[in-house]
DNA sequence: CCAAAAGTGTTTGCTCTACACCCATGG
DNA sequence: CCATGGGTGTAGAGCAAACACTTTTGG
């Protein structure tokens, strides 16, 4: 492969990635409990080093599927962090990822490889974790409201079929705020990125709610606000 | 520093920079004729390997002062490439920068290190580039035109001092459309961000035009408009 | 029958957009 | 004096925000 072209003593290259799941009240993130040192014993977000002949997203998607047995999560890279000292074993330069996934789909946890613990913790309620990867979390949790206002990742984290309350509840969980009732509605059907499936859904008690789905077919990205139009 | 923790198959690490500036009526980058194989002669942009002890920031930050001469340019980390096949000659993972300059800052080209071949090249008039820097110089202009329209960043475009006029040229080059006069004025003074220096410049014919200065002290980054408010 | 949640319109204010003329200046 | 470009305001349309009651259902 090389004919002196490279320097030696080259960084190593990890994948680390940021899985988002909604619970009840809460937006929750994937640790997994680290069984080798540095850091043995202490929770990290899921991660590993770049094989040769992968991409860098191929890496993050095998890792997540290693230590976690998902796949087809929706998954874009975030940031790279490349500090010198971020890692005691030495230099070791990783490119995050932010991942986000249903409930649904990750009910029954570590489905991964088996010796591998692993855990949810609410965002405002994390342990110690290792190495910077607080300042990743913090990162792509900034990173998931963001895009949670003007793209349609927010879908992601219910399941295929939902109701409006649902949706509502996902939002405001993510941003952090109350919503309207009647203009989230009113918004989100005018947006044409949701459909009736048809269906009903009954609660305990009240009026049965209708089922939507989001329309893979909308392609919706919201414009910002420019400052100067 | 290694005790057998890492793979020894690790790819090599790089940043490559996309610099842009201002003509007087395109935006352009700063490509460098490469001296060495591969794509030996071929035009790329200015980057190269990180060393084992700078942060990814500060590598990016001293190949530019390396290739060009420059310091204190507008600098921020765009996206990390690492397809197994970019390069020729083995795996190499590219952290990608975007930087933009004054065209006064850069008049004189080449001031970097004298070896080095280096041109200014419009966006639209691309010669043949090396590795995947199309992708990369097209993902930079993207991101530099979204962030043209939330954040400050255009002032980076311009000198210290610039009129109104000056200013409104160079969103309308960087965004590609007409924006209106007295809105954009109307706006622009309304959000707060810059002021004026007291100053007059005369042009050739015409009355004297105000000289505004941007205000650094004004933390100035628009919401987006959001998919469901 | 009662508690809980679903569903539904209108008004008001604000923001965005479109648009045209006068005047200062240098040559 | 004239060509060039700087500077200025308003009216209309569309969008966003605030707001409360009726209906359905399961227990």
């Amino acid at each position: 492969m090389e004919k002196g072209y490279f320097p030696s003593d080259r960084p190593a290259l990890t994948v680390d990635i940021v899985l988002f799941r909604l619970s009840d009240d809460q937006l929750e993130t994937l640790l997994i409990c680290r069984g080798k040192p540095p850091f043995k014993g202490k929770w990290a977000i899921p991660g590993g080093f770049v094989h040769a002949d992968e991409s860098l997203h191929a890496a993050a998607k095998r890792e997540l599927r290693e230590e976690t047995g998902l796949k087809d999560v929706y998954l874009e890279q975030l940031y790279t962090f490349g500090d010198p000292k971020r890692d005691p074993r030495g230099r070791v330069v990783t490119v995050a990822y932010f991942a986000v996934a249903t409930t649904a789909e990750t009910a029954e946890p570590e489905a991964g490889d088996d010796a591998i613990k692993a855990a949810w913790y609410p965002l405002n309620k994390l342990p110690d974790v290792a190495f910077d990867h607080k300042d990743i979390i913090k990162y792509a949790h900034q990173r998931l409201r963001y895009k949670l206002e003007y793209t349609s990742v927010g879908f992601r984290l219910l399941p295929a079929e939902f109701t409006l309350a649902e949706l509502q509840t996902a939002y405001q969980i993510v941003l952090g705020e109350e919503l309207d009732k009647r203009n989230f509605r009113r918004r989100i059907l005018e947006a044409g990125i949701i459909e009736e499936t048809g269906k009903y859904r009954s609660g305990q008690v009240g009026p049965r709610a209708q089922l939507y789905r989001y329309r893979d077919d909308a392609v919706v990205e919201a414009k910002a606000r420019r400052l100067f139009p």
